[in-house]
DNA sequence: TGTACATCAGTGAACGCGCGTTCACTGATGTAC
DNA sequence: TGTACATCAGTGAACGCGCGTTCACTGATGTAC
């Protein structure tokens, strides 16, 4: 049987992603070197290509990994669900909790670019799609009347908006609010959001 | 008289920021290479040095400019203004048509990243309060309960949401709307947050 | 105006470095009989 | 169970390339007298 090789490929693969997150939520995705990765797991630098394609696959599995995490850790939020515009508010914050804690590895999923021409996979679009539809189960108990298009395209921008605030303030790009003023801001425009979306025109 | 020399110098610099902002809007920040520009701008790949600091200087300068034209651009819509909704729906909108016919030169601002320990400069920052304190205005006629400090806080929200509808769309990280699309949902969300606003808490 | 010297923009080949990827080699694991 | 051969993970030095930056040199512009 090969079940040895087998089990200590998956141990060098599990060894090389462990290395990678730990080195991008260090010094971001700019800094990584392949060098610092395989030492960090042990192994040669040769190593690397035999458990994965090349850096960038190294790198997208992580993120992937990180896209998992951040949807479970947001999930957790619409379970409870009581009132719709609560739940909207509590996702934000859980999304913004998530950034913060998560800082490199959450900002290396949309620092990371594909090549040209190299579309992003199927898969890392249906992780994405999962996250907008957490978004679409209050959102659709605020607003009965939109259809279901209307509820997937309303629930990106809602995410994107959010998103937007998020990344400005946590990139220090402006002079970034102080912590709990980030939270507190990010609360007041769901708010407004939600009073918004009550006034249906 | 040290005139001509300091009107080829000027020239130059000149000569050189047209190439990168061309160079830039074709290619992107990325593909960005200092022998390129150098070639189109008709002179030695030295003379770069005697013109800029580096690269990055250079590139800093076209941003620079770039968020001056985006002001400018953007800064027509608020001299009109007559309603303050109708004048934040036209700012965000004329936000996401700025940023579609220059793209490449609009992402080059969010997309440069100074080296660590290196901050914004202090010129760059006044340019960004610029563009928000064009959103404050508005701002205040909807809202004269908030005191400066809230308006440039909330500002800033504002601005930041809009951005990230905007820059997750035009990046085509999601399905992202084709144009029409865009524009209406642009309009969308800025009514729905001018309707929450009006509800004051 | 002319001559001698100084300055400095402009040149482009060469430097230097970072770093992802390859490749010939080794040794351990697996298979055949 | 033991032996011979095959496979393949693992190694790390070397390759290769991209590309920003430097530097000794030249020639034009400026200054002094």
């Amino acid at each position: 049987m090969s079940a040895k090789r087998a089990e200590r490929r998956e141990d060098l693969r599990e060894r090389l992603l462990a290395a990678t997150t730990a080195r991008i939520q260090a010094g971001g995705l700019k800094g990584l070197r392949a060098r610092d990765v395989t030492a960090d797991a042990g192994c040669a630098l040769g190593a690397l290509y035999n458990a994965f394609a090349d850096l960038d696959d190294l790198i997208i599995q992580v993120n992937s990994a990180t896209l998992k995490r951040l949807e479970a850790s947001v999930a957790q939020v619409v379970a409870k669900g009581t009132d719709a515009g609560d739940t909207l508010k509590a996702l934000a914050l859980g999304y913004l909790s998530f950034a913060r804690n998560n800082y490199a590895l959450w900002r290396a999923i949309f620092e990371h670019r594909f090549a040209d021409n190299v579309n992003a996979p199927q898969w890392q679009l249906a992780e994405h799609e999962a996250l907008i539809d957490l978004i679409a189960v209050p959102l659709a108990k605020l607003r009965p009347d939109m259809n279901e298009q209307q509820l997937r395209i309303r629930s990106r921008t809602l995410f994107a908006a959010v998103h937007g605030i998020v990344a400005i303030s946590l990139e220090g790009r402006f002079v970034g609010l102080p912590g709990p003023e980030l939270e507190a801001e990010v609360g007041r425009f769901v708010d407004v959001l939600v009073a918004g979306l009550k006034q249906r025109p």
